[in-house]
DNA sequence: TTGCTCCTCACGTCACGTGAGGTGGC
DNA sequence: TTGCTCCTCACGTCACGTGAGGTGGC
């Protein structure tokens, strides 16, 4: 059948093959490919009928199994056996995906904030349409207990775990309202993750943002400044306080630099009067 | 602003933050991140504090950022330059994504070649109405100059390649009809794969397919087996030979016990006699 | 003494890539 | 001699996991 004379160097072989000269030795080496005849010089010599049993190997190894398993199906392959790893694979390649485009929301989701960040005028009140948000809320933290800051935090990051939401969107602090906000700034009621497969929502409608610099839980004046831009503007919160920020440790050295924007939902009291 | 005095040992801040011991001591020992505080004994002592930074490597390790580059931004991170390295990344994320769809179409095309080669009976032929399918035909095969079947198949590997199709497909072969299976059933005029990205395709219609078992290119009486069904019930082949191998070297050890099918579009003379 | 936590080496992992240093035939 | 191919070690990679062997305080 195939021509017994016409057998290939290693550097034929691997070119005819497309696997590189470095990877044949391995393969030989594990024992898991070896070449037909040896040379008594000690080179490898490939006949070009082993293109086949090689090509399984490659296309395994594109299904991402370990040589180790390769090594194993080679000796007994059956088609049930195949068909095994290949529903286990399939599988797998499902999961990784689903995680891929997971990363990929996630730096979306930074994207956005930071350049939103780098386009805003930090000193002034915006007023603006929003459209629905998804969100991931957390339980309601307990009144003023013994829990620091981060141990509230820590145990907003292993709940949203135990709800298999990654933890790695953008995490926000939510307040009762703007009352709230104004008489605990540094201290939110909830915890939220912004992540687009959340089962809860930050409902559209007009809202008025503000910004401030500082660390974690430092507000400065902006509670005060966006109540009173609300009341100057006869406008009238209706909803919870969302906080989040725009530049945090993931794009600063200096926390103090750090950018929070808070967002509430107002209605023009003009409009209720009528 | 934060206790002092609050330090976590090794074990308390790994439970807190949700990083394991072995993983804080690798992150000190190349330092990408340190305790505050070292005991007298070697003791690490971490403060709650810092869950901050380590959540940013988190998430940079989450978005698949090598260690050394998370360091490098970890010195002096910009929003601009973290911006850039999630654009990056988000590419990444993206091709990652259509590369394992790639796989999984793979697993999915050979999961279907081997469950049908379960439930066919090999010694008939069959007639069956078949759904368009789509391939990724080659070029043609040069007559019969100094290539062989092994090199025209490496030939087709690597005009694949240059296509950006990915050879783990099934691959094929393609006859220009049935008599030239007959007459050269060892030389198929072209390869295809089965790639369902493929421009090419199988068209849709009636088909008779028929069955046999050996090594690559051995045909047996299958060529005349189609050929006396077809005269036999009056039917006239109108297309190419699709060749498919549904049990190969991914699922089986002994090639005499491949299987190979040969599909063939024909219309009933009665149909066209009316 | 026992149990617990912590420490520092040191080695294994996985599928190779990359020299270094040497051989063999034209 | 030069150039080419081939060989065999041996070490590096990357982000840890896993002991082994020892310390310190209750």
């Amino acid at each position: 059948m195939v021509d017994i004379e016409a057998l290939y160097s290693i550097k034929e072989f691997a070119k005819f093959s497309g696997v590189r000269q470095s990877v044949l030795r391995y393969y030989d080496e594990i024992g898991l490919f070896s070449p037909v005849r040896r040379g008594e010089n000690g080179y490898r010599y490939y006949s070009p009928y082993q293109i086949v049993p090689l090509n399984m190997i490659k296309v395994f190894i594109e299904l991402d199994t370990p040589l180790r398993e390769i090594d194993e199906l080679a000796a007994s392959r059956t088609p049930e056996r195949v068909l095994q790893l290949l529903a286990r694979q399939e599988r797998k390649f499902d999961e990784g995906i689903r995680q891929l485009q997971a990363s990929y929301s996630i730096t979306h989701q930074y994207r956005a904030l930071i350049t939103r960040a780098l386009s805003v005028k930090e000193g002034e009140i915006e007023e603006r349409v929003l459209e629905e948000t998804p969100l991931f809320v957390g339980p309601a933290l307990e009144g003023d207990g013994p829990h620091s800051y981060f141990e509230c935090f820590s145990a907003f990051c292993r709940f949203a775990e135990r709800s298999t939401v990654s933890m790695s969107f953008p995490v926000g602090g939510l307040y009762r309202d703007l009352t709230a906000f104004r008489e605990q700034p540094h201290k939110p009621a909830r915890y939220f993750s912004l992540c687009p497969a959340g089962a809860d929502r930050a409902p559209s409608g007009r809202y008025l943002s503000g910004f401030t610099r500082g660390a974690y839980g430092k507000m400065g004046d902006l509670p005060e400044r966006l109540h009173a831009y609300a009341k100057e503007h006869s406008l009238t919160p209706i909803g919870p306080v969302y906080l989040v920020y725009l530049l945090d440790e993931i794009s600063l050295c200096d926390q103090e630099h750090f950018l929070a924007q808070a967002s509430v939902p107002v209605t023009a009291k003009r409009l209720l009067a009528r």
